[in-house]
DNA sequence: TGAATAGTGTCTTTCAGACAATATGCC
DNA sequence: GGCATATTGTCTGAAAGACACTATTCA
């Protein structure tokens, strides 16, 4: 901060905010795109987001834009990194602070805020062709979120508060696109001391009921 | 980045980098601060940093930071948090993308530029006060730091090409602040098949002497 | 030969991973 | 009884951690 007296001889940049949303729909994971009403990239897919406003922090303008875009809050949000090319936005200069969220799919109601025509969840392995950097936004994003279900509990905020083990089991299996072992798997996540048993079992179909687990805390923790 | 096209309703913030340099030096982790020769904060010890120019990326700004501070270029630099609430900078709204460096001793020249009056490096177990919000940024970076040696090779950069491994043993141990026991210690960094053998001794002091080792890559790799 | 640091091996424990049979409910 | 999913344990190999003695150089 050597030069704070020279702010004038600077041109301020935008600043926004980039919420990559990601949710567990139909046994895959999915994040939410918006339909880009405006040029550039006029009717392309891209990452919802917007501008900070002067009043608020970067974790209040992406509270604010995950919840105008799904209606969603209290969930996990994490900040993942900044882009600042000169040259992302072809208007102006424009930072971008990304962040991701977890949120249970019951909870997401989307809806197409004024400068967008529409919303969408897409399989993030389908992911249409994204406006701005947006893709090297959206790969860092999953790259995270693989890294980070390895050593932390934050499915806790993609799941509904009670769950199957073989629910949680599929959602590490979705985010990290491999199969994984029954045994070891359950053998591993009951020896983290993260999950208590509810008690309730789930009758659902022509088979044994399933015990309904739910996380001791549903905030993030490390394993171990 | 669905209201793009209203950038003139929102004001432009400042957006600076921070860099946080951190060297070996003495057996101590130290970091580099200056002195602020200008209110606010004026004399106290900041983490340097400056102003985004219009014509420079993200990283550009935090490697020309880096060298105007210390004349070092190529060394380890990594992007850490952006810190951006909007009353962190009394003056003006300052949105910071901080980094962190990691530096050999002997490749520091330490200058002081335009508004400050000093740099000096500091024992990061005993910092000064800190203008701004630096002691969170700091932390921030420190934690990183000590996440990061433990599965990354990124200390290839706080040292000099070739080394012993008491030398390589003794930067864990200050980085992490705990002793480590040289036969484990030797026998996990051999294992991990990312250091190779010079060739060289380095005879110095009434003793045996000591293999020299350097990393086979000066580039981040993880472990495993 | 004494001082100082370099260099080395074994045992135990823990954790990850491979692997398959029985249990329970619904129809 | 048949179907579908839930639940459970053992063995093996790899890695981490505890732990102490010998080797080499210089003064």
């Amino acid at each position: 901060m050597n030069t704070k007296s020279n702010s004038k001889k600077y041109p301020h940049p935008a600043v926004t905010v980039d919420v990559l949303i990601f949710t567990i729909d139909d046994n895959q994971l999915k994040v939410v795109l918006v339909k880009r009403g405006i040029p550039p990239f006029k009717d392309m897919w891209a990452i919802p987001g917007g501008f900070v406003r002067s009043d608020e922090s970067l974790e209040q303008a992406a509270t604010r834009e995950l919840s105008e875009e799904t209606g969603v809050s209290r969930v996990y949000l994490e900040q993942l990194y900044t882009f600042g090319d000169p040259k992302r936005d072809p208007r102006e200069r424009v930072i971008t602070v990304s962040y991701m969220a977890l949120v249970p799919i019951n909870k997401i109601k989307l809806s197409a805020s004024t400068d967008v025509t529409e919303a969408k969840l897409f399989d993030t392995g389908k992911l249409p062709p994204l406006a701005f950097d947006h893709k090297k936004i959206f790969d860092y994003a999953l790259k995270r979120l693989r890294a980070k279900i390895e050593y932390t509990n934050i499915v806790y905020s993609l799941l509904t508060p009670q769950f199957r083990l073989s629910q949680l089991q599929k959602v590490y299996e979705v985010v990290l696109q491999k199969k994984l072992d029954k045994r070891n798997f359950r053998k591993r996540m009951l020896s983290l001391d993260l999950l208590k048993s509810s008690g309730k079992k789930d009758f659902q179909g022509a088979h044994r009921p399933a015990m309904l687990y739910q996380f001791k805390k549903r905030e993030v923790v490390f394993f171990v």
